[in-house]
DNA sequence: GATGAATGAGATTTCATTCAT
DNA sequence: AATGAATGAAATCTCATTCAT
């Protein structure tokens, strides 16, 4: 299941792409006011720029806007965390930049992560678990990265462990906002997270 | 606000006690398998074992049960937190204590845990705030721990961040369970997870 | 399956008969004008006294409209029939009596038979098998009848045939009645009928 | 009203004629799985092998698709009746064939015979009417026969009573197939119907 | 205090038809 | 002539909430 699979009426590849842009569009921004649930078709129609028919020729349930949504979200993340891994040498220095560079795209993905947290669970499972695996490849990235760069021997299983920690440190920024970004500057924020990772590894900043 | 607060129009104390608990009992149990937006208020009642029409004099709102039971969650978790560390002496053996507790109890409460995590937002403004509030405070628990016990010299920022690192890492051991659980027993998450704290902590196990 | 099985969420076994028959009544009136198709949920309920969110209180689909509807056509005519049947002694004159009585009841009741006639097929595989067991029964009821009262030898196979004819004769009268009740009063067309159903069974009238 | 006067914006009659036929074919292998009010325009288009809006080009309604439906219906059993009849002597045994091969014709044509039964009743007054009368003329041919062949005194009254019972027990194989093709080969069924009948003429087979 | 039938606003989805290309 | 994307009215069905008993 992809992207592809979402079924449409229409047979103009291109303007599936343009309008399914449209409608991600418009139903992230929707999303992030009211959620999933609270949006209407209507409204994600009207948002989109087109008529409620329009909508439905692309889609087929308003779940597959979610669908459309989180998938596109996960792609943006991963391909802009790819971009940043793919250029580093396997030093330490690359290492702590590949963090960086995470907790930045985190901060400024926030409302879109935000969605994703709290809407994922409207999905079926068949989706949900597609969704998921890409979660999982995402952390693997973190995963590889730790394995490669940090010099300290480290166990598979807490190469995974530290990814996560660090994965949703980096959600947490956006999602517990409330809390976080009334303490911390994001400068502060990522420069003290990265100083306890650097400890907890045993590792000399 | 708290939960004197949802209007009944029931006199009886002791009864609006009781009537309140077996919904939240039954409304735990519904949101579980299906969310609260998926689940109706019909559903609640029955499970609940009163009609629709009790239920509602009881609450006034659907949001009212929500709140309700992310307002009950809250209370046991903070209570049980509670008692694990008002017994404990400041002592670096106590806060390994205190965290171990914490994630065990998180495990215990997965799924409540997990309610909460999903369904908290959809709670308007108001009382999505009192809500929260109750999150900062035991946050604040954690971080007030971490000051007693650990001695090394702590920036209170640092303990902030710190306490919500411990806590959140609590709840992804229910909420990424798909990932987590599949590779660590629970002791070993937990014994993985202090043994960091305390390298990132510099202090020998 | 019977008309019990249609679900509603009312409890009352009462009161679910007393709307079943106002909806069945307020459908048939619209089915009469407009068909199944054409005719809205919103319709039935307006036409059967109530809202259209207590219609549905009491069936699950606009397709259980349509089977209520069948089904109690059906038992009408079914019930009626029986009435004839019942009292008479088997005689050829009280055969004549029964075919008699038949073609009036198909008569009186032209419009639901037409309604039947047009609209079954829309009926689901289930239902619809249910349906046209009733169908079965009562060609059976009249098979019975010729079996009983006609002397002459005749084989099963052909008194099911004659069953057959003489049920769609009956029906006839109200389907094609923009051709029939041109050139006949009632009263004729049933006399010819019989007269020829006497002459193919070889009796004097 | 006939075919023509359904209008097209197309000026080429041939090409009218060929799509027209393309259209007919596919709505009824349609109609015949689905029904009228199942089957959606766009399903016709793509059946006959054209896109919506070329079908459009050809029809004005998809009311005019069953109508044109109808009456090629109406049309195909009238040429195929009228050949079986115009190259008959006036003899019983003419009388006989005729018969014989009306109902081997509504054997084959059980399908479409269906549809028009079932459907014919969704054509608004103006259409209804002029497919009607299309019907009656088949009855007429039949008692046109009947007057001519039969050599026993029938007053015209008597022949159209007759000839609708030959005509709807012709459809009846069809739409009641549930019921008499498991008890009849379509050979006993008519050798029965044909006995019966002669029976009623008092004609000795 | 408890019940549950009644309500109707509102949500999703379909589909006949149009019209620019 | 042919195409198929766009439209939006209208249909079915749901469900939070009320209120008479």
């Amino acid at each position: 299941m992809n992207d592809n699979e979402v079924l449409s009426s229409v047979k103009d590849r291109e303007l599936i792409e343009k309008r399914r842009n449209q409608m991600i569009k418009g139903a992230i921004s929707l999303f992030k006011d009211k959620g999933f649930h609270r949006t209407t078709t209507r409204e994600i129609a009207k948002e989109s720029g087109f008529s409620i028919g329009t909508l439905y020729e692309y889609i087929r349930t308003k779940e597959d806007v979610l669908f459309l949504v989180c998938d596109s979200i996960y792609e943006q993340v991963r391909e802009r965390l790819e971009a940043k891994i793919d250029l580093q040498q396997p030093s330490m220095e690359n290492f702590i930049n590949v963090i960086r560079s995470y907790f930045e795209l985190m901060d400024e993905m926030q409302e879109e992560v935000l969605i994703m947290y709290q809407e994922v669970k409207s999905l079926k499972k068949d989706t949900l678990e597609y969704v998921l695996e890409k979660e999982r490849a995402m952390v693997g990235m973190l995963e590889r990265v730790i394995k490669t760069c940090v010099k300290v021997e480290i166990s598979d299983q807490d190469a995974e462990l530290i990814a996560n920690n660090i994965f949703i440190q980096g959600q947490m920024w956006g999602f517990r906002r409330w809390m976080l970004q009334k303490q911390f500057t994001l400068e502060e924020y990522i420069d003290r997270q990265i100083h306890y990772l650097m400890q907890s590894l045993s590792v000399q900043e």
